[in-house]
RNA sequence: GGCGCGUUCGUCUAGAGGCUUAGGACGCCGCCCUCUCAAGGCGGAGAUCACGGGUUCGAAUCCCGUACGCGCUACCA
């Protein structure tokens, strides 16, 4: 009954970015589509005119595609179903709603918001089960539909929902699921504005565009009944559904704004790979039933499948989200990573400073085990960007000895005189003072550390100097001499 | 309130009646490695599988009930 190549969609509301909940039902749409040779579509459904905002469907459409996430048929990219906007296929809806009434399964509703206000709170009052629309306009006379129409009252049409009907369907991830039509309030299918609601829309857009495959997120499981019946009606084909389950603030609430970071760009801008991101949102729902969490793309379209979605909510965890981010970087090439980094170095406080790629390369050698994002390539060891600035207090106190700058002077005396020095060389010579001077080695390179690099912490210390050369080395060594002493 | 969906370590999860003294990952703690910090290796703490009843020789796994959470209940999607 489902054509051999599935056809999917990506149905978002543009209301200003993208929702990681949203790139998660996008991701799964798209790896579903790829694993079976399908298509992904793009479909904006902006029926809410209340709710445009200006640049939206830019912004979505930028952030799919940071992620990789490009579609088969959509805007910009067009498809043998434009329209691909909800906003310009009104004249579709409404052929379909008239079709609907001519066969008694819809009717036109004149209804006053302020009655419906009554109406509810009357219901309210009463204490009604179910609130539901009382069909009051049902059974309105062909005469007086007419007479309204042509007095150009205005009106919304209404799904004549049947009562006391068994409606189910099976779940791709949930089973069967059933709910009785007398739940079932009339829904308004073409609002007064002329625009229809997500239901029609959605259901009639889903016929014409052939997809074969609904899969969307689980706040939608509750209105599919609605959707069945509109397929019923229309005698159209049904296509499959799988409701995904949602993904939750810490607190096991629905992901929220208030509670952190939601849209796609934010993660971006604060400097997660779209690789970690990608990933970390896969795993949030689905496993492929092994023990593997290191996932790219193409990994992933080779492994996923709809069976294995999980039906329940997924906390958003970012101590999980930096590692993945972590381990993307690691498994970058190291040209890569030299474009990314320069990337970053624009937009930093060293967007002046002139590095040799060679440079980069060698900073990105000896940090990329130490980082977790490619800015910390920068500022995690600022040492490399610039001599120190200050040096750190704890470090000073616990390597710092009155002896320590007499110490510097001999190894600076001893670096001096090395040629071009390799990081053996450097090992050797300092090898040496140690010697001579009677203790560890760690004692001189602890107190080199923090004169060379201001911390504690970072490369190791060969690499440093040999990353940084001879002149600086001494030039930091002498300097760090006059300023550490002046401190202390 | 009604309807629907869900409930395994703090978090993401494995588990499809006996393979389970419930496995892995993140995080946390310790040890090793080591010039520091990481990375890596090894180990540890952490889940009476929401609770209560059944079914069965045997249940995290099947059934029923309860609780809790979430979703929907709009001329929003």
């Amino acid at each position: 009954m489902i054509s051999e190549t599935p056809r999917v969609r990506f149905a978002p509301s543009p209301t200003g970015y993208l929702h990681v909940g949203g790139l998660r039902t996008a991701l799964y749409n798209y790896l579903f589509a790829k694993k079976n040779n399908g298509t992904f579509i793009l479909r904006i459904e902006d029926t809410d005119r209340n709710r445009f905002v200006e640049g939206a469907i830019d912004n979505l459409i930028d952030s799919l595609k940071w992620c990789g996430l490009n579609f088969d048929e959509g805007p910009q990219v067009g498809g043998d179903f434009e329209p691909y906007l909800q906003s310009e296929r009104l004249y579709l809806y409404h052929k379909h709603a008239l079709q609907l009434i001519d066969n008694g399964h819809a009717y036109y509703c004149f209804c006053t918001p302020d009655r419906l206000e009554k109406l509810r709170e009357e219901q309210q009052r009463l204490k009604l089960p179910q609130a539901k629309y009382d069909k009051h306009c049902c059974s309105l006379s062909k005469e007086t539909v007419a007479e309204n129409l042509n007095n150009n009252l205005p009106y919304v049409i209404r799904l004549n929902v049947p009562s006391n009907l068994k409606v189910n369907f099976n779940d791709i991830i949930r089973g069967d699921v059933e709910f009785d039509s007398n739940n079932i309030d009339d829904q308004v299918l073409i609002k007064s504005d002329g625009y229809p609601t997500y239901h029609l829309a959605n259901v009639v857009d889903d016929h014409q565009m052939k997809i074969t495959h609904v899969i969307r997120g689980e706040e939608w499981l509750s209105s599919t009944p609605k959707h069945i019946l509109l397929y019923n009606f229309f005698e159209w084909e049904k296509p499959l559904f799988a409701h995904l389950p949602l993904l939750l603030n810490a607190d096991r609430s629905k992901l929220s704004k208030r509670q952190g970071d939601v849209a796609v760009e934010d993660y971006r801008g604060k400097g997660y790979l779209k690789e970690a991101l990608v990933n970390f949102v896969a795993l949030l729902g689905w496993n492929a039933g092994d023990d593997v969490e290191f996932y790219q793309m193409e990994s992933l379209i080779e492994k996923f499948s709809l069976e294995r979605v999980n039906k329940s909510g997924a906390v958003f965890d970012l101590e999980k989200l930096k590692w993945l981010n972590a381990e993307h970087l690691r498994k970058k090439s190291a040209d890569e990573l030299l474009t990314l980094l320069k990337l970053e170095l624009n937009e930093s406080e060293y967007n002046n400073v002139n590095l040799s790629d060679d440079y980069l390369l060698s900073i990105i050698e000896v940090m990329r085990e130490r980082v977790s994002f490619v800015k910390e390539f920068i500022t995690n060891c600022k040492y490399f960007y610039e001599q120190p600035n200050e040096f750190d207090e704890a470090a000073i106190t616990k390597n710092w000895n009155p002896e320590t700058p007499g110490q510097l002077k001999l190894l600076n005396d001893v670096f001096s005189i090395l040629n071009l020095p390799t990081r053996e060389d450097y090992e050797i010579a300092l090898a040496k003072v140690a010697l001579e001077l009677n203790i560890g080695k760690g004692k001189l390179i602890h107190p080199l550390r923090l004169a060379v690099s201001g911390q504690s912490t970072g490369a190791g210390m060969f690499d440093l100097l040999y990353i940084l050369g001879k002149e600086e080395v001494l030039k930091r060594i002498n300097s760090a001499i006059l300023r550490i002493n002046q401190t202390t």
